[in-house]
DNA sequence: GAGTGGTCTAGACCACCAA
DNA sequence: TGGTGGTCTAGACCACTCC
């Protein structure tokens, strides 16, 4: 049937698949090191490697740049219709949310941004970098562009919690309509140097455009997620 | 800034990045062989290798199995909202769309279609494999599993047409709720069969489970998309 | 049949993480 | 400081594509 004649590095992902499927090696567990694992395959760490480089794009085992190879935990499930934010999903599905607020200030928009805002060339935008983690991986670097004319003061308070929620309580906004766009893609350095992955591992892109309830254009974000780390749903009709 | 010192991968894909985005290299156009290029910039055939998987992974670049590296052409942009089909969405984006019947048959559902239709064990379903093209390029492997009691027949027809208009036409079927469901992740063996792929490399993953207009599963399908093919946009709210 | 990509070997040095 | 992962070298053979 398969033409191929069992390559080596296909028995090494057979083999790891095997062992992680039956519980041998655990959730978030680390893998023993890469010559260790190249011995006992008798083969050598390119090898080796390409096989698991190969796992990581299945999404059974992840990796953390110089500290080794672990075993991917279940998927986060996010809804794109249900708009709930990360951290109640994140509760809701029985794992630990926690935010890392890594910069946040008033700064010129990029083109881009000037674009999915309708801003005017040269406006001022709230730029908002945090990193996300679930039961302490982090597997989510989000840059949120607010429209400061919206968000008065939005820089004083406390950063590291749901921005939905001081939305709602400090500006009485609530989101409207949301747009999405979703594209595959490599993670770029900041988000790469962030989660802590090697520079130009895959990765999922999701930029999201939100409305309030009166329909005003109030901010954007951009969301680098661990391409292993997610599953999206959505119904529609 | 960057405590990396220019790595030889890093200076690579810039050149070529380069390149492509001034446009001496042209969507489609082929790259100049392995080979050459790691003459060119001076390094080994591995490490060369390497900027073209991260370029890959950008999705800049794209592989033919055993035929070469071309340079990637725009993405075709789906919509999960305005429920429209492959062909009339490839033609709306002024691409030349194409479908191949790989295969179709009546067999047992797996356990997995089982439970997306919400069918007893061992109920037969009807299964068409297909591959799309846009302008010749293979960039989905899709299987649809149908509910053989809503298309009597269906085997008969021509299944190299668009379903959505087949079941509007000869069965007075029209798409009501759909869900779908997506995930990152490498292409399983007939899918990257199919897309002339190496096995193992990334892709996406979307399942969609349809109802008709009275609320009944009807069907479902898997696609595998090439990771650089597809953006993905929704509106919700 | 020539050339290409796919696969693999057998090393090496360095920077960083953990002890 | 020892071991690990990150990176790179300099080859080799095979199967397939394309001429």
């Amino acid at each position: 049937m398969q033409s191929t004649p069992a390559r080596a590095v296909t028995t090494i992902c057979q083999a790891l698949q095997e062992q992680i499927e039956h519980g041998l090696l655990v959730p978030g567990g680390k893998l023993p090191a890469e010559r260790t694992l190249s011995e006992v395959f008798a083969t050598t760490r390119i090898t080796l490697r390409e096989a698991l480089v190969q796992l990581e794009a299945q999404g059974l085992i992840y990796r953390e740049e110089r500290r080794g190879w672990f075993v991917a935990p279940e998927r986060l499930t996010y809804d794109l219709i249900e708009r709930s934010h990360f951290h109640a999903m994140v509760l809701d599905q029985g794992r630990a949310p926690a935010t890392e607020l890594l910069s946040a200030r008033l700064q010129p928009a990029s083109a881009v941004i000037c674009a999915r805002l309708r801003l005017p060339a040269l406006s001022s935008v709230v730029r908002i970098c945090r990193l996300r983690r679930i039961d302490g991986r982090g597997v989510l670097y989000a840059e949120h562009y607010l429209n400061p004319r919206y968000f008065p003061g939005i820089l004083e308070l406390d950063l590291g919690q749901s921005l939905t929620e001081t939305y709602a309580r400090d500006y009485g906004i609530r989101y409207g309509q949301v747009g999405f766009e979703i594209v595959p893609t490599a993670l770029p350095q900041a988000a790469a140097n962030a989660l802590r992955v090697s520079t130009g591992s895959p990765g999922l892109h999701i930029t999201r455009v939100n409305s309030d309830q009166h329909g005003h254009l109030i901010d954007c974000d951009l969301e680098y997620w661990r391409h292993d780390a997610i599953r999206i749903r959505a119904c529609a009709g």
